[in-house]
Order: C-alpha cells, then structure tokens, then sequence
RNA sequence: AGGCGCAUAGCUCAGUGGGAGAGCGCUUCCUUGACGCGGAAGAGGUCUGGGGUUCAAUCCCCCAUGCGCCUACCA
C-alpha cells in the first residue's frame, strides 16, 4: 500500500475511477435471465441545458438506487439521454444564426434543420458529460435522443394509431400563442403570473344617442376586435340597455349589447366588451351568443388589416399607447386605474401570450386519462410521497385537449399531408383553400407577390417547390382532408397528384417525452430491452412536470403497451437557494453544482444532496453543509490512513470467535446501522440512510471504537491485535459498501488502493445485516457513563488534559464491575486517568468531585489539583438540573389517569426514571454538603 | 377565488402521540503517536399564536397569523 496523503483529495481520482468504470462496462446491465430487474429512465434533459441543481439531485437519487440495486442482485439499467427542446433549441440556434445575420427562412427548412443538428453534435452532450462528472452510472450504450430514428418511429406510429381511432384530430379555436416565439403553446406552457397593469374606463356612445354605456379594460387594443358589449340580464342599472347597439370607438362598426349571466355586476362597470377572437372568456360568450369573431391581432403580435388602416401594422403594445391616446382625444377615455391581474407567460421566452385564432392539433386526452386515473387509483402505480397523488387526481379529473402541434421546424413534423389537387368534401379544390404567406415577396413574371392560395400561386406560374420553399406560414383549413401516413409519401393515394403538401408543423416536444419509458427501450419494435425493462421500476423527478410529463407517460403507457411505464412515482423536491428562492440567472442566485464539485468533491457534494433530500418540498441548498461533508470523507479516509499503521494484523477477512467488547459492540451497531440504511433507500428515505452512516462512521466507530482500540493496539498482544484489526477491516469494508452509492468515488479509491482489492466495488454485494451481539450495547453503556463522567468532572472542572489523575468508581454491581475491569486500560487511556480503583463501598473524602451514572458513581479527589469552590457550583447547576426534571415526572406519576391508561411499559419506564433521578439526586446533595462542610 | 404545503436551536433543516435532534455557527479547553477538513466539555428551543381531542400533544383536529407553491375565465 502506498503511502496515505494526509487528506483526501477527489480532483485527481474521480476521473479515473468514472473512465475505469466505463472501460470495465460496469454501468452495463448484468446478471442472468432470471435476475430480477431494475431500470429507470432518467428525465431527459434538455439538449440546450447544463447541469443546474435539479438535475444534480435528481441524477444523485436515480444513481444512489441503481448502484445500490445492481449491489443487491438487480440486472440494473438506467437508461440516459436528452430531449431534442423544440422551442428552447431552435431559439439557440436561430439567436447564435442572428449573430451572422442569417434570417432560419432564408435558409429553408432543411438546411436549418441540420445546422440545429451540427449544434446538437457541438454542444448538445455538455449535460451528458456533466453528468458523468457527477458520477452518474447511467448505460451509455443505452443513450438516447428524442430525435433519434427509433424514437422517431414511436413517435410516428403513436401519431398513426391515435389519428386512426380518432383520438387526434384538427380544430380552429382560441389558443395561447407566442408572438416571439411564433407558436402555439399547449395549456400548460402558459405561465400565469401577476403583473401590476390598469384597468381602463372607456365609454361606448349608445347608437341612439341616447347616451353611452362605459366598459372596463385591462387591454384596449383589442377593442378593435370587439363584437359585442354584456351585461348582466339582472342588473338594474342596464336593463334598458339590453338589445340596443353601440357604435364602437375608432370604428365604423355598430355592435350590440347582450345579456350574459357570467359578467359580473361588482367588477367595473358591470359592462364588459367581448372580444371573440382575443380573450379565452370572451370566446365562450361569443359562441353562447353567435358572435361573429373579429382578429385584430396577427401571429407577430402586430394589429391587422381588420384593425383598421390607422392601427394596421402598430405592435400590440403600441397600438395601446396610440388607442388611448386617439381615444382620450375624442374624451371617450372615463378614466384608469391601477389594477393587477393575472397575465399568460410564455414559458419559454416569457412574452406575454396573444390568444390567437389559429387552426391546430389536439388529442383527445380524456379516454386515456380515464385509465391513468384508475392505474393510480388501483396502486399499480404509487406516488412517493401519497401527498402528489391529489395534484394528480385533480388536473387528470378536469383534463382539456391537448394542443400538440407548434410552428416551429426543430422537432417531429406532423405526418400529415395536404393534396391541392383534390376536391374536398363539399366539391372545392383543396389548393383554393390552402392559403400561403411568403417570408419576403417573391418574383414571378416581374410581379411580386406576398400571399396567396395555392393554386393562384400556381397560376401565377410559381413551382410547387417554390411555394412551399418561400412560405412562411401554410394556412390549412379543416375542410381541407387529412393524408396521415406511417411513411412519408410522396403522392396522393387518391388523384396520383405529386404536389402534395406537408404540414408544416411539428409535436409538442412533451408527445415525444410521454413515450420515453417505452421508445427509449426500442419499441414498437419488439425488443429485449421491453421485456427485460418494461414496466420501469420507478421514475424520478421533481413536481413541477407532474402534469407535463408524469401524467402524460402515464396515459401513453398504458394505451400504447397496455401497464403502466412505472411502479413508483418518487417526487424530491425542488433545490432552492438559501433564501429559499428559486434559483435563477436573473436572481443571480445559481449554485453551480460543477463548481461545487470542483471545490469539494462530488462524493460530498453527492452526499449532502442525499442528506437534503428529505420528503418535503423544497431544499434550502447551503453551501456549508457540502463542507461539512467534505470533512466527513476525510474523516474516513485518516481512519484508513490509522489503521494501515496495523496492516501486518490482518489476517483474516472472516470473523470467528470474536472477545472484545468493543468488537462486539461495533460489530452489534454496525448490523444495526446497515438496517437503517436499507430501510432508508427501499423507502425513498435517503437522508435518513445517509445521517445513519454519518452517525455511524464518525460518531460510533471514529470517536469511539478507535479511541477504543488504541491502547490494545499500542500494546504487545498481537492476539488481541489481531483479533482487532481483522474486525476493524471487516467494518470498514461494510462501511464502504454502505457509502458507495452514496460517494461512489473515495468508496472505490479505497475499496482498491486501501482494501486491495481486484473487482469493483460497484459489483460487489451491498451488506446484509448478520452479526450482532446481544448484551453487547447494554455492556458497553457502563464503559460510556465512566469515561464521559470523568470526562465531564475534567471539563467543567477546566482539569487540564495533560494532568492524569485519580478516578474511584464506586458500583455495587458485579457484573459493571467486570466489565469496567476488563476494560481497564481503555478507560485509563480515553479518560486520561493514572489510577481508576473500583470498589463497593466507597466513603467520600474531602474535597471529592463526584458525578452520579447509571449503575455508579465517580469520584475525583481534587487535592492538589483545584479547589473545591468550583466543583461546589458545578454540583449546585447539576442539582438545579435534576430538580427540574423530578418536577416534571413527578406531576406524571401523581396523576392517576397517567398510570391507569398509559401503557404499563411506559409507566415503568417514567418509574425507573424517577428512581434513578432521585438516587442521583441523594447522591449528589449529599456530595455538596460535604464539599459545603469543608 | 379554490386547493396544497411550510412555520422546531443564531443559520440551514431532520424528527416523533409518552425522555426535543443533526450540520454549521457560538463558549471554554487541548499541537494525545488517523484526521485542526481534528478531539473533549458546554451554552442555546413556552417545537408561530389560540382553542379542542387524549391520561399524555411539538406531532392528531379546528381557528388565526405569516410565508411559499399550484390550479382558475373575473374583463
């Protein structure tokens, strides 16, 4: 064995030990058909992201369970990969194209695709090597890309099958738009969040002059669009009202006023405008009453034609501006007031969302939720913690149609397509309907032209290719048919037409994760990996993608492979800074976990996530404890370093016959400690695992059992040496099993360099419970109350170490007796005594310092050492001590409900308590008079 | 508006129907032959407030206060 560096240092090893791991194919599943298996899928991150702390706790869970499941005997896989982000990586790359002045239409569809696929080849594995910094055992063979070709398929033969059963289908309705990022966004990508705007009073002239009605607003502009003025039929004040017109400000139009029971008398006004095409409320009202539906905004957020020439053109935000100001020139502006409302965020880009009109796709979710609410129900499926399983219910019970196609180029394009050629249902020529917008005018027979249908585009004499190369956006109507096909074709089934046109769009990057736990192991080809792997055993993640993520895989497992994708839901928590804000780039409040892994090892930074990650909802990361848990590797590595000092003792891996008591007892706590551990991880309960082995390590066999041994190992019995540090080998091994898939990294340094050993500790067996000695804690208690005792009298008394002195245990106990006389030399040595008398009877002397223990009691005599004024007030605290708890158990046992209806044990047990307190109590009183007497 | 969660030592947090815990910090002492990234001895909490259930509540129930989150169409 080499020589022992004074402290730890994981810098140098980590990567050596992570690149012999993957060298020696550690992280590959193994075992025999009949092991039992153990996967997970990790929640793919996205290919734009770096390592934040959510991944970093994340990925330290999945790995804490798979190491510890491949050492219990499980053919373990943990599959790794990232998720290709359709919105988040297409705005990467198309900011990083910006930079060159480079416009993503300019470049055509394909060409920007692939350059998102050399940015992928570029940057896309940052995460994944961050992740192997981390330590993570992921099966790298087994790393998958959304975008990948099998993934792909999945993808497509689940837009296939549910098209076929109907489940997936097209409609034109009011959806959350982002004029930034140039999409449609599902339910959930719409981020609510409260911002300080107005409420603006505008007056709407009544028709017959008779007056004007005033309508509350939060967003004049759309007024433009508006179709109609409500009110409440109940409302006194515009009874009259109802079924008269009002002409509509900066417009020629004449709109009328209705009777709705939804508005609300006390909110402004009581009369509110209804803009259909704008407002997800007001489009409800529109249909109830057959409002016609006016788009005043576009797909930039800019104002329509329909707006009006004045505002065509204007920005949203200007168009307000310009709207007041128009309108408070003509004095129809009553007034304005602060007011905070609630505002649709994108998540992404966090523009405020325009509700636009546009055509899109949907699933029909509630067939599929209806059994996904039964698997959870049923307990085939179990949230970790219960708690979850309500927000699950809750969302799942009142689910909506998902919105699954976005406008953007970067991910799985519809597999749908669109013949001009063809009539429709009704006898139109498809092409007549299906509406082009090109990103710049294009050139034809020296006319320039911006839009059109199709098949006037054709006319004008542009190519097919040209169409659809120069369009911005393809608007296809619903009449328009639908060709959904698993390959991609290239002419119409039916008229033999080769101009067939493809939506343009492509899926919710969320329909490809909802199929992660199946596309990742090959289906919907029929693969070992489903059989072996399938259902998962336990998914991952943090509760903010609940409803995102968890209870989409769960509806697609079960529609798709018919069981559920997982057994266990485990939910951590959120890692928070410690403030207990969200950390962020703005806040500037980001804990990078690489840097805390630069600065104190990913072992330690490994093991506070696990001590954090307690059931709860959110971790206040410090900073602090990752030190803490720095020291505490260190620690185990000097007391390898200690021991290596003994090795020519260590004979025997095998325990046989064992003497010592103090042996005995670690070996006793140790089984112990093992038990909590297991119990912790197969309960999701890792900080309590991880506070079990700290306790032990540091606690029980560093400050105890070593102090313990070393006067038997200074000493010349090389039997009682022997016997010692064999057993100090045998614990130290389980303690590095125990800690290994907690600190991978210092486990397996030492498993080797310290241990010698020739496998991996990765592939060795994680420690059952075995040895135990039963009177051994019981024994070794009165080794504890006589050395803390004399510790303590030394302590307060300020009795300074280098002094040995004199210690007189008096106990009428024979068997405490025995065993303090058998372990003489270690309590003289921890306890820094030169002479320790037992005896039974003792008579106190002047001037004694005393302290009372279970089962005994200590002397000191302190002449010539100090004087006895500061042992008088030391006994006078204790005393005080004493009391204060005889008071308290003392109103306890006087009650005689307490001794009728608590448990006889507990009774017994506040008994004993007593008894021991008030012997103590005699004791010590006695102890003081004397000392007073002096 | 509805739902959920949290309030425990100076700080960050565990925990339990019957003796209040950890890490860091603090005080005093110690270069003892693994470790000062160490050791020993201590100080420090009416477990947010108020009610209830119970022989017994920090823990269960109700109310209040404060904070956080999620869902929701109040313009």
């Amino acid at each position: 064995m080499e020589l022992f560096e004074k402290t730890y240092s994981p810098s140098k090893l980590e990567d050596y030990w992570y690149n012999y791991w993957q060298d020696n194919k550690a992280f590959t599943p193994y075992g025999s058909d009949d092991s039992p298996t153990f996967c997970i899928v990790i929640p793919p991150p996205n290919v734009t992201g770096s390592l934040h702390m959510g991944h970093a706790l994340n990925a330290t869970i999945q790995d804490i369970l798979c190491r510890y499941k491949r050492m219990s005997g499980f053919k373990t896989l943990w599959v790794p990969g990232t998720d290709h982000a359709g919105i988040a990586t297409q705005n990467v790359v198309e900011k990083s194209l910006a930079k060159d002045k480079i416009d993503r239409h300019k470049l055509g569809r394909d060409a920007f695709i692939q350059r998102v696929w050399s940015w992928k080849a570029e940057y896309g594995d940052r995460i994944i090597y961050q992740l192997k910094k981390l330590g993570a055992s992921c099966d790298w063979e087994h790393l998958r890309f959304t975008m990948d070709e099998g993934l792909s398929k999945a993808v497509r033969e689940v837009f296939v099958r549910l098209f076929e059963e109907g489940l997936i289908y097209r409609d034109n309705r009011l959806i959350n738009w982002c004029p930034r990022c140039h999409t449609a966004l599902s339910d959930l990508e719409a981020e609510h969040e409260e911002i300080e705007g107005r409420l603006y009073f505008i007056k709407y002239p009544l028709t017959d002059g008779s007056g004007h009605i005033t309508v509350a607003t939060t967003r004049p502009e759309t007024m433009l669009g508006d179709t109609a003025v409500a009110v409440h039929p109940e409302d006194e004040r515009y009874k009259d009202f109802i079924g008269k017109s009002v002409d509509l400000p900066l417009t020629s139009r004449k709109i009328p006023i209705i009777a709705d029971n939804t508005v609300d008398k006390d909110f402004g006004t009581g009369a509110v405008k209804i803009t259909p095409a704008h407002d997800f409320n007001d489009e409800a009202s529109g249909k109830r009453h057959n409002l016609s539906s006016l788009s005043v905004i576009n797909e930039e957020g800019k104002m329509t034609t329909e707006a009006g020439l004045r505002y065509k053109g204007l920005d949203r935000h200007e168009c307000r501006k310009l709207i007041l100001k128009d309108l408070k020139e003509k004095d129809l502006l009553e007034s304005e007031k602060k007011h905070s409302h609630n505002v649709g965020h994108c998540y992404r880009c966090k523009t405020i969302i325009e509700p636009l009109q546009t055509i899109q796709w949907y699933v029909n979710v509630s067939p599929l939720a209806e059994k996904a609410i039964k698997a959870v129900e049923q307990k085939e499926i179990s949230f970790i913690p219960e708690q979850w399983e309500n927000n699950y219910f809750a969302w799942m019970r009142d689910i909506k149609d998902w919105c699954i196609s976005r406008q953007i180029w970067w991910g799985h394009q519809i597999p749908v397509w669109y013949c001009p050629d063809c009539k429709n249902e009704t006898g139109q020529l498809q092409g007549e309907l299906i509406e082009h917008t090109f990103f710049s005018p294009v050139k034809v027979r020296g006319k320039e032209i911006t839009h059109g249908n199709y098949t006037q585009c054709k006319d004008l004499g542009l190519s097919h290719d040209d169409i659809i190369k120069n369009s911005k956006i393809i608007r296809v109507p619903k009449s328009v048919k639908s060709l959904c096909s698993r390959f991609d074709i290239t002419k119409c089934p039916h008229c033999n037409s080769n101009n067939l046109i493809r939506d343009p769009d492509v899926l919710d990057t969320w329909f490809s994760s909802a199929l992660w736990p199946f596309s990742t192991l090959g289906w919907p080809e029929d693969t070992k990996d489903l059989r072996d792997f399938y259902p998962t055993s336990v998914l991952v993640t943090a509760f903010d993608i609940i409803f995102f993520w968890v209870a989409r895989m769960i509806m697609m497992g079960l529609k798709f492979m018919g069981k559920p994708p997982f057994k266990d839901v485990y939910i951590h928590a959120i890692v928070r800074d410690s403030k207990g804000q969200k950390m962020s780039k703005s806040m500037g409040n980001i804990i990078d976990p690489l840097v805390m892994i630069e600065k104190y090892g990913a072992d330690a930074f490994r093991f506070s996530l696990a001590v954090f990650a307690a059931h709860g909802r959110d971790i206040r990361f410090s900073e602090e404890r990752v030190e803490g848990y720095r020291h505490f590797i260190n620690k185990i590595w000097n007391a390898a370093k200690f021991i290596s000092t003994y090795q020519e003792f260590h004979r025997s891996s095998k325990l046989e016959d064992i003497k010592g008591l103090q042996n005995k007892w670690i070996l006793t706590r140790l089984n112990f400690t093992i038990e909590e551990v297991i119990k912790g991880i197969e309960s999701y309960r890792f900080n309590d695992s991880a506070s079990a082995i700290y306790q032990f390590v540091w606690h029980e066999f560093c400050d105890w059992y070593i102090e313990l041994i070393k006067p038997e190992l200074y000493s010349d019995n090389k039997l009682t040496k022997t016997e010692i540090v064999n057993c100090f080998y045998f614990i130290f091994e389980k303690i590095l099993l125990l800690l290994h898939p907690f600190m991978p990294f210092v486990t397996e340094e030492l498993w080797n360099k310290f241990l010698g050993k020739k496998t991996s500790i990765m592939l060795s067996s994680f420690p059952k419970s075995t040895i135990k000695f039963v009177n051994s804690e019981a024994e070794m208690a009165n080794l504890f109350n006589a050395i803390t005792g004399i510790r303590s009298i030394r302590g307060e008394l300020n009795i300074t170490p280098s002094l040995e002195i004199k210690a007189i245990i008096n106990t009428p106990n024979n068997e405490v007796k025995r065993v303090l006389l058998s372990n003489m030399s270690s309590i003289k040595k921890i306890a820094k005594c030169s002479e320790i008398e037992i005896v039974s009877t003792y008579k106190r002397a002047k001037g004694t310092a005393v302290t009372v223990r279970d089962l005994m009691e200590i002397y000191i005599p302190l002449e010539g050492i100090l004087d006895v004024n500061s042992e008088k007030s030391r006994l006078m605290k204790e005393l005080e001590k004493i009391d204060k708890e005889m008071v308290l158990i003392k109103k306890k046992l006087s009650n005689e409900d307490f001794l009728k209806n608590a448990p006889q044990q507990i009774v017994e047990k506040e008994k004993a308590k007593f008894d021991t307190l008030s012997t103590k109590k005699e004791k010590t009183a006695e102890n003081l008079k004397l000392l007073k007497t002096i």
